[in-house]
DNA sequence: AAGAATCCCTAGTAAACTACTAGGATATGA
DNA sequence: TCATATCCTAGTAGTTTACTAGGGATTCTT
């Protein structure tokens, strides 16, 4: 039941790009170097988040990433799902036959692998990006603790 | 955030555990039978389980397992934790800063892991044993569902 | 037009983890 | 004593993770 590091490095940056983009887009090189996470790496993870729409980018020079809706349009479940795939923690709750489960509705634990889901998926719903930011501009040392240590 | 098989199979033999030791000692070898699980693998889940101290062993012939304590004492929750681990999205919860995390209190994510990790637990701390053994003697197919074939 | 700064895309890979299997030791009831 | 159980340790094929590497394409600046 762990993240990986794209979910938790993805929102550390997207709170990263979030907080700067308001101005100029972001590169990932200096979000990288705030960050402290790999920039080949990160590029990666920025492509999963375009992909998924949640960010833009503008090639070239002076280009880099911006935020492709408003902050608070965008949830931490937006974030984790685009990064780490679906957050259910047994993948039996469709009722397709396809993975092997031929139980329907005579199983017990996938009612509770459902109830799980749901409440995760509404706790990570409610948090919205917008509200990440304002706490992390409130806290006294963002941009400036040790880089490279934190690695969630 | 996907469950293992551990938790998986040992939440299902856990609730056959309950359900048919009420008279005697239940095999591992039934359960086996029963739930279309590896009599060696799920050996193993019994241990943890046993470690945990959430079933008894009886050594010998006729012997097998019961649970330690009433099915309404036990959630979701100790089984899972039990097989596996912490079930916490992101291991920074601990104020240590042994994770290599200097961010202390100053640490926007290490709130979003918080509270994922308590609606989580929240959730599977409210399901009990007992609950899930009700609502499977209520199910139609339970015990004849195609075994094998259900890994979840 | 040249060059630097960017993003974009695919592939490779060491290390860790998962989901088992295997072999045998120990205990107990009939 | 034998069959039936639990107990304990170790091995291992396959998958996944967390990167690194090597380019190519686009755009701004000079």
């Amino acid at each position: 039941m762990k993240l990986s590091t794209k979910g938790r490095y993805g929102l550390r940056a997207l709170i990263d790009l979030a907080q700067y983009s308001e101005i100029e887009p972001v590169s990932i090189n200096s979000i990288s170097a705030r960050q402290g996470i790999s920039e080949r790496y990160l590029e990666q993870l920025m492509s999963m988040l375009k992909k998924a729409g949640l960010i833009k980018s503008i090639r070239g020079a002076n280009g880099g990433y911006i935020l492709a809706k408003n902050a608070k349009e965008i949830s931490v479940g937006d974030v984790l799902r685009a990064l780490e795939g679906s957050l259910e923690p047994v993948e039996c709750s469709g009722l397709q036959e396809e993975d092997g489960c031929s139980a329907a509705g005579g199983c017990v634990t996938k009612y509770v692998w459902q109830r799980i889901n749901d409440s995760i998926n509404q706790t990570v719903d409610e948090m919205k990006l917008d509200q990440l930011v304002m706490e992390s501009k409130a806290m006294p040392d963002t941009g400036v603790f040790e880089q490279g240590t934190c690695k969630n």
